[in-house]
DNA sequence: ATTAAAAATGAATTATTATTCAAAAAATGA
DNA sequence: TCATTTTTTGAATAATAATTCATTTTTAAT
């Protein structure tokens, strides 16, 4: 089934080329240092042949984003949809959105980037896409929270306020992996968040 | 004491209401859309005359970044000064910060674009110097951690990754409360922070 | 009031780069 | 092979905006 001809695979092939080059470059740079002919060089194309594949560096870039960051809600949400605790679900989460980011290192060097990024606000669409996958995504952990304060796994706080709590700790360890020289495990770090998460820090006193 | 003439009076007026101009418009459009005319404009200045006062646009971007993360840090390190327990300092500290943040919504807005991007490493010096302020901030929290782990008040956990996430927590939360349509008040929110970061979220069992 | 010094101005300069498109190259098929 | 269609190309175009600086305006001094 999907039986489809040499030139749309080639099409296609072409197409992913140059938005790895392109993945490569901004993720160095960023977006406005990057420029179209660096993209075309990089991907071993000329420069007009890229607006063949989108129509304008922006596309290019937001087309990008979108499709890692599509990639990425997909895996969540099947995760989501298991049986299982709260607790481990939110465990599960965590080991998957890790090992994302350990696969695609540059793609996350861009989206750290852009998702605190306002300036696009003004240009409409392209930019708020990435925004409302991001208020989906927020949305959908929250569901999550109500859940587990449901069943009494987790205590009775505004589950908005939980996921922006988690969503917060785990930017911070993404963060400090990305910018970190030395090279480590981010998966690793699994549970050190889940505990800090579900315990909290405070030592509880062994006895009254 | 200090008895400075009209003239470098006038001099730091005007220095002051090219930067507060500059802020309102970076935090609406951010730094590459902003024109100098536009900020001249805004300012009832003359184009050229930004120009008597910070070498370039760059300039003035950081400037105003870091004289305003300058102040901040300075009131945290007044506090991390005082006596008391840690918990308590890290209450104060969080009640400091989100009071700042009340205080400098389109700072906030120019700041939490800025601090995650990486374009400027690249152009050395300037960007740096936010980075810098950063990472030497988380040292300083890590550095009250592992007081609060000696003292026996906080888990013997990682100091950084205990920083990392306080950190992570309260960016979350001043994110939200940036993008968000509806006004509320950000200090409200220190002690669901607290209660997480100390606590957890997970739902003690009554008895066994 | 007159002149000299300082400050402010914004039009002109310069540099940059996204995008286009006429020409060249490659693929197709008779 | 050769004519036709499709694809690629990168030099030329056009737009934008940071920065400069000759000129104008304001201030200070005599």
């Amino acid at each position: 089934m999907e039986r489809i001809g040499r030139k749309e695979r080639e099409f296609k092939a072409h197409r992913k080329e140059i938005l790895e080059a392109a993945e490569r470059l901004f993720a160095r740079k960023g977006f406005f240092p990057t420029t179209m002919s660096e993209i075309a060089e990089e991907a071993e194309f000329g420069t007009g042949t890229l607006y063949k594949f989108f129509k304008s560096k922006e596309d290019l870039y937001f087309t990008l984003i979108n499709e890692k960051v599509e990639e990425i809600n997909h895996l969540v949400r099947a995760e989501l949809r298991q049986k299982g605790s709260v607790i481990e679900r939110i465990k599960k989460i965590l080991e998957l959105q890790f090992q994302f980011t350990e696969k695609n290192r540059d793609f996350f060097r861009i989206y750290i980037s852009e998702r605190s990024r306002f300036e696009w606000n003004v240009k409409e669409d392209l930019g708020k896409g990435v925004h409302n996958k991001m208020v989906s995504y927020i949305r959908l952990l929250a569901q999550v929270m109500k859940e587990g304060i449901r069943k009494g796994e987790l205590k009775s706080i505004s589950p908005f306020d939980l996921a922006h709590a988690l969503v917060g700790i785990v930017n911070s360890f993404i963060f400090e992996w990305i910018i970190s020289p030395k090279p480590y495990s981010l998966i690793s770090k699994v549970d050190t968040v889940l505990e800090i998460f579900l315990n909290g820090t405070q030592r509880i006193e062994r006895r009254k």
